[in-house]
DNA sequence: TGCAAAATAGCACGACCGTTCGTTTTATTT
DNA sequence: AAATAAAACGAACGGTCGTGCTATTTTGCA
């Protein structure tokens, strides 16, 4: 790395301005490696991402697949990345669809749940990536963190929202929400994927809806403001 | 492995009948292996743990640690198996001291949240092992899931008696009320540890005063059944 | 069509892994 | 004190890992 070959003036790595299709090849097969890498450590973990094995899957040579991304490390941060667009897509923004307040809320989580609920096959990368790097400092745990962190912004968000507009209770504390939805999902991921429980999604959603109807006692309800002061629809 | 020489006949890792100390060398060198292990693997993962390490932290040499299990495999049961024995010491014979019903449900999980807090900087190897497993079939998964299943077990149990004492609803569902708790020991565990987020201890206490408070609407007092029906004193 | 650059392959290195084996040291028993 | 069994060691093997080189192929553009 002291002298500078051709090479280092723009490695593959640090060249993906414009992500996915339609750009040059190198891109396209970035992007099937971080395809075929997002498969692989949903099932044996972002600690388990092996350059050798993404190599025989994408059927390339392991320093083909190593090109790419310059460092074992720079592949971990760019899967988690790419599992946080991912998510964004599907669980955020259509969600985001819905009105401020409690309906906002509702599909925030409904789609959270769903897609815990599809993962119970394949894993989830943030859940099993906080319990792999809960002890291990460095870039990989930094973007971990942020990303879910981003998440958790947005909930909070959510909720602050529901408050100010009056669907849930003026004393919630978000933060104490947003704890106890969270340990939800935590049950839930624990129970259908290590312990191939059925009907834990059930229970989830279950409890959901009796953590808004206690957030929402004493609050008017969100589409008919006049109504009695029980929760709405259940998810 | 064809011919039977004498060390095969009773090798060390077989031999072990008697834990702790009191019986010969090979037993107390064993449990401190097992010591050492328990902290790595409570830092690193089950799947962390690695004889090379552990030889290292011990002072002994790597095939010294390994004739104590036969494999890492046993090794990892075996830390399984250690920590299980720990937990039950100290969650689970504490609380069978209280009175059968809420006064004992609530030094169980009481317990149990004191421990995942003293856990924050070591790790539970419950709930990362939970994770690092749940796509990893074998003899180790199944080890960890009959001890996870054994303490759910025992709370369904104290949960079904705080049901039949009246100090619960009778309409309760112990799997609903259990998966509900659990769900605020993996949130605690979460936050504390991978966020290492303040104050995540109190959400949890909260959060299942909330929980008791719901399921023991309509039950009378625990303790003074002619009391208004409201839960009794907090963890 | 030709040429530079980007993309991929091939190979080797060093580190660590679990495991095996023969030997040596340490404990226990006779 | 001698005999025997248990425990620990040390070196080596085969394997996988990430990574650094140097070729070679492929691609895209003039």
């Amino acid at each position: 790395m002291a002298t500078v070959t051709p090479h280092d003036v723009k490695p593959a790595h640090e060249a993906g301005r414009e992500r996915g299709r339609g750009a040059h090849k190198g891109q396209q097969t970035r992007a099937a490696i971080l395809d075929a890498a997002l498969s692989l450590a949903a099932q044996m973990g972002i600690e388990g991402l092996s350059i050798g094995a993404l190599a025989e899957v994408t059927g390339m040579s392991k320093s083909g697949v190593f090109a790419h991304f310059g460092s074992r490390e720079e592949l971990q941060i760019s899967v988690i990345r790419e599992y946080h667009e991912r998510f964004e897509e599907e669980v955020f923004r259509p969600a985001m669809r819905q009105h401020r307040g409690l309906p906002r809320l509702r599909a925030l989580i409904k789609n959270w749940v769903s897609k815990v609920a599809t993962e119970i096959d394949s894993g989830c990368i943030y859940i099993s990536g906080a319990v792999e790097f809960d002890d291990r400092p460095g870039p990989v745990r930094d973007a971990l963190a942020s990303m879910v962190l981003l998440w958790h912004g947005a909930l909070n968000k959510a909720i602050q929202q529901a408050i100010d507009l009056g669907h849930l209770r003026a004393d919630t504390d978000p933060m104490q929400m947003l704890f106890e939805i969270h340990g939800l999902i935590l049950s839930l991921h624990h129970d259908a994927r290590f312990l191939r429980s059925a009907g834990a999604v059930d229970r989830a959603r279950v409890a959901f809806e009796r953590v808004v109807q206690y957030y929402a006692q004493g609050a008017p309800h969100p589409l008919f403001p006049n109504a009695a002061p029980t929760g709405a629809a259940p998810v």
